[in-house]
DNA sequence: TCGGCGCATGTTAGCGCTCACATTCGCCCT
DNA sequence: AGGGCGAATGTGAGCGCTAACATGCGCCGA
């Protein structure tokens, strides 16, 4: 910086200045300071800046690791959101979800001077971090406990996994049968606990629930295969699309044709839902929009709004063609 | 860390040294350091280390945006390696693949005085820019170019290709059709090339080719209805597995029944492809290795070992249930 | 013509750490 | 018993920037 103060013939700070697109700068001197940085090829040096201004304009991203579509896109729409902002992005994995790993990926962070934590696990793990981690800065929850803080940014759970069941309901099916996702997650019990109320609100059955999936399709389609030796099953709702990929697959290698047989439901609505065979019925979260959301929360409570909150994102039904009244339905 | 110094009772180096692990303290004195650390929850400020140090510890990351399989894997799995090798991610990726926007991005991370910059972007605007780019710091592509430069981290598309086409052959297709991903993508590219090459090499028919496809299910249901329309079409290997789904999904809504009328194969294995109708033969990449070599190949760079290389990851083909012979095959 | 006001720019002092070197201390060897 | 050596610790400077304040300069109105 010196350097190119010398060449330009100014003082280093004129050149911060100009850096920082300060008022008040004589469009020659800038034009000086300009070309002579673009002469030197200068590049300022952000470590320097982060502990000149205390600002380091970095915001800490904790997920869950393995690649699932839902945090992942909320990533990248949340970088976007941020890049927009002015602000970038330092990245953390999880390997395992304890609340030790998220604590010690928290400290990771918290050392790189971010001004913002967001974290994007909704595992049950995040649930006593989030509540007492008292970390002098905002952290904001995606896809979390919608109870815990108001500080999250969420596709609305409840009425989405109501959604779900109630179409199902609505097309003339007895009950409806469900595939849970791993208990631990949060929204997984949140779909189940739903599902089960929508349920009985409506006076059905409510069929024995398996635990065990892992929103692979995998999991799906070992479900799948316990459920499709059970008669009477016409209609199920799959905690997420892939699960429901893997279901459908299993309820296929039985025999059972979907929908004509069985109907199913999934849950995220991926890209490549609607070319499953057959395309399938779900219900469609926004993660982009989550990823913005988070964005415009933090920055509002960098801004010292501390009680800052942005409703949840509403779950919209999709139907496609995994779904048909029952088989022998009057 | 002068108040860490003061409670445990020695000089601020001394805590530096605890910090940094420097041989040569005595436990005792280590522990009093400890000790104060967690007594004022003292966390060391990377901006100062960094500054003072001129190591960063971060290595930064573009990707391509969108959320792509093959990419956010790799970056994944990078995290992981990065982490374990204790350097942390700067993550950007691009709204719109451009040599500006990849200049850009590169600079935003250059200023966070990253050690080495990782390129996920198998696109041909990254080609000029890693081949001219003197950064002073290493370049590693991950799945670009394989010949662009040895500092190259991918999978043998040329090998999987073949092997996707002749395995079409072997079952005794007349010829194969492709269905290729966008004309601007390496991989895109390299892959065609194969094919046509495979297919010559066993003097075969080179059928017409379609451009167009950009990776997702919808462009490969697209190029699935103009092929379903077309009569002798009886193989086609589709340049990913998200554009085989959507072939699959246009190939049934023609009525022609995959592998029985028409054989398909992928490329790439997503978690998802063992449960597609039918399940999907494909071959195979491993991006998980990709991100631990990419990351191998860094800290050999960064130890000075100039043209540091690894070798290509292996494509293996899957066999699954999509891929039969033809229908009146003798 | 001159004081004074405000805009443009310069000056100085750290931010919190690490590096290179200086110092101290304990202990062994002769 | 004393010199010397190495292990443990301390000291001072400076990394490249920004914040706060100081200064200079041109121009307006009386």
């Amino acid at each position: 910086m010196a350097d190119v103060a010398l060449l330009a013939q100014v003082s280093h700070q004129t050149v911060s200045r100009v850096l920082n697109g300060s008022p008040g700068i004589r469009p020659g001197t800038r034009d000086r300071v300009l070309m002579a940085i673009d002469e030197l090829g200068y590049r300022r040096n952000v470590a320097a800046r982060i502990l000149a201004s205390k600002r380091s304009g970095n915001i800490g991203v904790i997920t869950s690791g393995g690649g699932q579509f839902g945090p992942t896109s909320v990533a990248l729409s949340l970088e976007a959101a941020a890049h927009a902002s002015g602000y970038s992005l330092s990245l953390v994995t999880l390997s395992e979800i304890t609340e030790r790993s998220l604590r010690a990926a928290a400290d990771r962070l918290l050392e790189q001077s971010v001004e913002a934590l967001v974290v994007i696990v909704s595992h049950r793990a995040a649930l006593p971090f989030t509540k007492s981690f008292d970390v002098g800065i905002p952290v904001v929850l995606v896809e979390g406990d919608l109870s815990a803080t108001p500080l999250t940014a969420g596709v609305d759970q409840v009425q989405g996994a109501r959604l779900a069941t109630r179409h199902l309901l609505d097309l003339g099916h007895d009950t409806v049968y469900h595939i849970a996702g791993p208990p631990d997650w949060i929204e997984a019990m949140v779909r189940r606990d739903a599902w089960r109320e929508e349920l009985k609100q409506a006076r059905r059955r409510v069929p024995p629930l398996r635990w065990g999936g892992d929103w692979s399709a995998r999991s799906g389609y070992e479900a799948g295969r316990v459920l499709s030796r059970e008669p009477g099953v016409t209609a199920v709702f799959a905690a997420n699309d892939q699960m429901a990929l893997g279901l459908i697959r299993a309820l296929n290698e039985a025999g059972r044709r979907v929908p004509e047989d069985v109907s199913v439901v999934g849950f995220d609505d991926l890209p490549e839902s609607p070319f499953f065979s057959p395309p399938l019925t779900t219900i469609r979260q926004d993660f982009p929009e989550l990823g913005r959301r988070a964005m415009a929360l933090i920055q509002r409570l960098l801004k010292g709004d501390a009680h800052a909150s942005v409703p949840l994102v509403e779950a919209v039904l999709i139907i496609r063609e995994s779904t048909a009244p029952p088989p022998f339905h009057n």
